[in-house]
DNA sequence: CTGTTAGCGCGTTCAA
DNA sequence: TTGAACGCGCTAACAG
């Protein structure tokens, strides 16, 4: 007497042959409305078959579909650390241009951990994702495939992956990094830090910290030509150093900023009045003048500004910022609140162009792998005020 | 002569009939070595599968699979909005549930878009996901299952949906809202704002402000009775005022914020002289003695209190918080950074819990509706000292 | 224009 | 212990 024998709940989706029969035709019929070939049915059949499909609320199952025409608009997404907000914009923008394509992605959040990035790779294979769009941790699988050859099409975001040949999207971080440098000499700074992850395995940090170690040589260059003491009226030859920080291990991080916090207080003891006297009443520094003494410190992203931030704050207080000035790469919710100076990266553009990228590839375009560097913006803040 | 007629690239996967031919054994038997049914097979010819699954790198196809057995072990996550800090946090415990029950997140982003989101879950069930979470925005789909209907089950987070019976996990509102506006009280704040998204539709939201108003009445009607200017020695009765932010528009934002500066300049112009000697070098507020005449705003979360924390800076400059005192439900990167004082939700726990319930509703769960109420924790900081 | 047939890759009877 | 045959829901050839 109950209505449906079934246990309970879930009463079984309609399928395409309840449609076929509640429409009173046959299969391929419903499959060619589904799929727009609407040239092909009779007014009168096609009519029939709409209020078939509305009467049993019909939806078409698109694993099965995938699994016949073997392609089930499915792209694997992996990111490698969502607690960056740069991963969280650069989706944004990847969820746009799926959107646009008609594509589905699969969000993989590796959590910063190799192991993670593995196991989720292999999950994405086995769901038959018709391509990834990796920012890598560690992947130096084989399973990613080199342009036109064997595996899964992938591109890559932000980072390159060592031996595989692929479309890459990211900031140019060789551009980038020279213009945060040249901005801090410009603005007087004659000691600077480099604060950046353990970068041997990472591309993009490799790149940044090599052109940064790049600029300040050639400035170096430039001044001694010039003779000590120039036309410029600063310090003459400003000093660049890099410190990595391993934020995965806060006791070492701590360590490790030992060295630069002795820096800081050596150049303010040196100009501790001047300093002072150059800070105005909002906290902020006053600029140029008082530069040449107070040390730079320049991070590779989001999430070493915040731990540099937190560390400066912590130990000189709130007013940190009139001995330190912080610059970094990223752009994150906090460097207006707080006032540094930032690189903002093309987030949204990089996660469409991504997209775009791996579409072609899926699609079968076989150029020769490319790379798509989008420049960082400048956004000067009171921190490197001048 | 080429090594495969195959036009190019992808070399088609290795299928479970492949690995049967490798293995000289029928589909069946691969079938069991997958399933782990081990026992049926014996020794040498599980040793000859397992060699032909290595040759052929094979990996088995989860639609097909799906497709059969009716589950996919796919699980939807709706989320509203991937900005909010607190969604990736609650993320984090999803995942490490998903990983640990054998499910796969399919990680949907409506980014505040209630038509993304009807999107989102049609697609969803076009996939045929076992379950959902949804941390709705305005879902008022028949989609969803109420508990023991049709429909695909679904478990809330953070927020409720009108007319939907289902379980739901997040922050016990009442109650964090209270502790945060106990603790302006009994921190001698005497003019308290609550900030707040439009709440009609969002149920967490409404929680807490008619906690904050209730709270607001009760302390007042024990003062009231007490008798004016009792043996506490502040100001008396408090008085709370409920400010509603559209975020989506800028505009509209910045004019609804006219109505607490004029209430913060008010104060600070009576008791200028003392606020300004109750304030320390570092830029922070002594405390108490000045908080009677120092608004304090109640940021409902995390992106109300950003946006508050901006205009405040913007006008009032670095030094804002000496005027204003903030407190946030959420804790953000910023929070510490900046020192605001905040109510920091179990984010983690409240997504794991999500899908653990979701996992049972799966199996088949009976129970009624559920409510899952974790508690807030408060993060005392500079911004309301006493 | 329309229906019939044969798989996609896999799990599951059911016999052997 | 093993394998053959059937069908999950859908699309694509091929007839009518």
């Amino acid at each position: 007497m109950s209505a449906t024998p079934t246990s309970r709940s879930a009463p079984r989706r309609a399928t395409i042959t309840d449609v076929a029969r509640e429409a009173g035709t046959g299969k391929t019929s419903i499959s060619r409305y589904l799929n727009g070939e609407m040239s092909a049915l009779s007014p009168e059949l096609r009519a029939r078959i709409e209020a078939a499909i509305e009467r049993l609320d019909y939806q078409p199952n698109q694993m099965a579909r995938g699994l016949k025409r073997g392609r089930n608009r499915l792209i694997g997404m992996l990111l490698a650390d969502l607690t960056n907000p740069y991963t969280v914009e650069v989706l944004q923008g990847v969820e746009a241009a799926c959107h646009a394509l008609g594509l589905m992605p699969l969000i993989c959040h590796a959590a910063n951990e190799v192991e993670m990035e593995r196991r989720y790779l292999q999950l994405l294979t086995t769901y038959r994702v018709e391509g990834v769009i990796v920012n890598a941790l560690g992947v130096r699988e084989e399973t990613l495939r080199p342009v036109g050859g064997g595996g899964i099409p992938a591109v890559l975001v932000d980072r390159s992956v060592d031996g595989l040949v692929a479309d890459i999207v990211g900031l140019d971080n060789r551009a980038a990094a020279e213009l945060g440098t040249r901005h801090l000499l410009e603005r007087g700074f004659r000691d600077i830090w480099f604060v950046v992850q353990p970068f041997e395995q990472v591309s993009s940090r490799r790149l940044r910290e090599a052109a940064f170690r790049e600029t300040m040589r050639a400035q170096a260059g430039a001044r001694t030509q010039a003779g000590s003491g120039g036309a410029d009226g600063d310090g003459g030859v400003a000093r660049g150093h890099t410190l990595v920080l391993n934020l995965a291990d806060a006791a070492q991080t701590e360590e490790s900023l030992a060295e630069p916090d002795r820096a800081i207080e050596a150049a303010n003891v040196t100009t501790a009045t001047k300093a002072k006297e150059a800070v105005d009443a909002a906290g902020h520094p006053a600029g140029a003048p008082g530069n040449a003494s107070r040390v730079a410190v320049f991070a590779a992203n989001a999430p070493v500004a915040l731990r540099l931030a937190l560390h400066l704050k912590a130990r000189y207080g709130a007013a940190w910022q009139t001995r330190v000035a912080l610059l970094s790469i990223d752009d994150p919710d906090w460097a207006e609140l707080t006032g540094i100076t930032t690189i903002r990266q093309p987030t949204y553009d990089i996660g469409y162009r991504a997209v775009e990228f791996l579409h072609e590839r899926i699609e079968g375009v076989q150029t020769s792998a490319r790379d798509c560097l989008l420049p960082g913006e400048l956004m000067v803040r009171a921190s490197t005020a001048s």
